[in-house]
DNA sequence: ATAATCAATCGTAATATTGCAATATACAAT
DNA sequence: ATTGTATATTGCAATATTACGATTGATTAT
């Protein structure tokens, strides 16, 4: 079907998926490693870096953008995007959560 | 296009994004949970769990097998699914170096 | 040998993603 | 008003993903 059957999972695993396929992508995760190392970005720079054409570059960050873990404002002529420190946390902590379910290794599968 | 264009990107770009592509699911989240809590596996026992048919969750497991996330023995009747330390060791520092690109708050965007 | 059980694979339908050219929008400078 | 400049949106083609029924191995029990 191609469409993910979300109402059988919890809540908290439907969103941490979501917050992984939003990062699941090359060039998003370039683009958050350059805003992030900036710490602040416009989107024109993306262009010249990436060697993406601009539309695809604007979809990525509003892909971006509508999960949350990016914001935007205009900054004159052009666009300034950063990272929003409140979905950044919860990621950050979600991640944290399901790692840690991991005990280290196990004695089946020698 | 459809096709991610992998060649312009970092190895290490290209390997996160393809470790959080196998994640980013909620069948493969609750596979993965499923596998670290009970520190052991069977493909049978997810069929009853989630609401998923067989089909589909040998699909996902041989997802999370081909990025080594996972892998599997047989066990008898049936085969024993446990996470792979190796690469999950390579998941867990790609990421922490991966987040802590991230500085705290900015001034711009506010 | 036959039947039963479990997991993998195949085939297929429905939907999603990726990428970009073309176009639109918004604003600044002339 | 017109021209740049910067980003967003639209529309489309190519490809990928998700899900599952049906089938196929592979192993165990009878």
């Amino acid at each position: 079907m191609g469409l993910t059957k979300a109402d059988i999972f919890s809540k908290e695993q439907n969103r941490l998926a979501m917050l992984l396929k939003a990062l699941a992508h090359p060039a998003r995760i370039a683009i958050l490693q350059r805003i992030m190392i900036s710490n602040t970005c416009i989107c024109g720079d993306l262009v010249g870096e990436l060697g993406l054409a601009q539309a695809t570059i604007s979809q990525h960050l509003k892909e971006l953008k509508s999960i949350g873990l990016i914001k935007g404002s205009i900054e004159g002529t052009s666009v300034c995007y950063c990272i929003d420190p409140d979905t950044w946390k919860v990621l950050e902590s979600t991640l944290q959560d399901f790692l840690a379910n991991y005990k280290g290794e196990t004695v089946c599968c020698q």
